[in-house]
DNA sequence: CGTTTGCTTGAAGTAGGTCAATGTGAGTGG
DNA sequence: CCACTCACATTGACCTACTTCAAGCAAACG
């Protein structure tokens, strides 16, 4: 009927938007915004809005007195903003952290949304609350598992959501990210992110062509961490029906 | 109007609730369960439900190989099951850690709500994201922080999250954790957990009367981990209107 | 009372942090 | 084409905050 925008595209992943649903959805969306690596992402900081990360990867990084952490990292196809849409982000801020796209969407037009599109609503909620089970799991992880199986799991996570739009068997992916970076995300210094990195080359499980990184044994990288993909199933049954 | 359920009340200290929201509300509202230590909350496993915790503790944990990690603490007030709405709370569960008890709603009642009510919908989910918020806080600590800086946190969190609905100054509570618990919960070992107590005993930043705690230099303890509250601004501005 | 549960304290071992030096490729200007 | 630089990766050596192990206590409870 109509073109898909960033977010009915995203959407579709997960339930079957009707018409109207689309059409709504295209017609609150804003024009897009061209952005460089670095740049802060014009979602929080003021404009409240929320957004769907078209192309390009973003990090939500929070400032702790020993330097930034990476608390997120936002590929594309995801939405952002939506942690931030209670207002609470006080020392936390997104960043571009390659050249991207961003349809961004006022919240003030999400509210309205809420009111006329309860599923979407509904939806909207079901993915936060996945988000923060997949928050609950890397908590629980990053204080028992060792810096080596939280890399297993960096790498095995970022594989399974990039393969969802990619649809590919998709082993191998760009990974634009430093070590240090890599570090502040898991939550261990760059050398030891190093000598993971070293130690699973040697073993055979990885293969590296900067940037691209391969999981040669993503079996036994998934049994050494008991790795369960979240997104895999959502319960859509309580959601009220479409308009 | 009509007298105030377990969730009404909650609500309530976020945005003012009109009466037929409430009525609403008081209507979908299940026969509260008394539960014991221990229980399991019967809110994920089979029956899609949310609750609202009216008394008592709950923790969420979650299962690693080396033993369960308290993810998440529950106190009396809280929307129980909102972050296993979307149906993904594999290798996780709820669990009374002291007695107490829950008001349940069907997650499909829930789902009706949203359509009728658009504006707690709204709320909902900006609930949701400012736990998402303070998960990444706490991601971001739990590997930067030392287990002093991270023991200090829990107690201030439980603080100002108990203040809520008592008002009182309370710098003094009721911790229904044993140390082993606490270290579950903070990602340390019980024992670091114990020398840590100590530790602020010494210094007289804490009093101690099992099971009771009391804060005596809360100040000096915020200003040692930069602490900031979330939950004290909620951006409630993008709301749709109240039926 | 004895048993259990949780707290306390000491001592030894280790994963991973910090510091420091070297290596390497990509980009820049001469 | 060759310095030169800059950002990043790599490797080694040392050090510390924590974990694990172990043993003694104190209060609660049958």
């Amino acid at each position: 009927m109509s073109e898909d925008t960033c977010l009915t595209k995203r959407l579709c992943a997960f339930i079957e938007l009707t018409d109207a649903e689309r059409d709504y959805i295209r017609d609150i969306e804003e024009e897009s915004h061209e952005l460089s690596k670095g740049d802060v992402v014009p979602i929080t900081e003021g404009a409240g809005k929320v957004g769907v990360l078209d192309s390009g990867w973003a990090v939500a990084v929070t400032q702790t007195p020993k330097g930034e952490r990476i608390t997120h990292v936002y590929l594309p196809g995801d939405i952002v903003g939506l942690a931030e849409i209670g207002g609470a982000f006080e020392g936390q801020r997104l960043r571009m952290q390659t050249d991207g796209k961003v349809c961004p969407f006022a919240r003030t037009k999400i509210g309205r949304a809420i009111s006329d599109l309860p599923r979407l609503a509904a939806l909207l909620l079901a993915v936060s609350s996945i988000d923060q089970m997949n928050l609950r799991d890397r908590l629980a992880f990053c204080t028992t598992y060792s810096a080596e199986d939280r890399l297993i799991l960096f790498l095995l996570d970022l594989r399974a959501r990039l393969a969802l739009p990619n649809v590919g068997s998709g082993n191998r992916f760009r990974l634009p990210l430093t070590q240090v970076e890599i570090g502040r995300a898991i939550g261990t210094s760059d050398i030891t992110v190093n000598k993971a990195l070293q130690d699973l080359l040697r073993r055979q499980w990885i293969e590296i062509e900067r940037p691209y990184h391969r999981l040669l044994d993503r079996r036994a990288m998934e049994l050494q961490v008991n790795y369960i993909d979240r997104f895999a199933t959502i319960d859509t049954s309580w959601f009220p029906d479409a308009v």
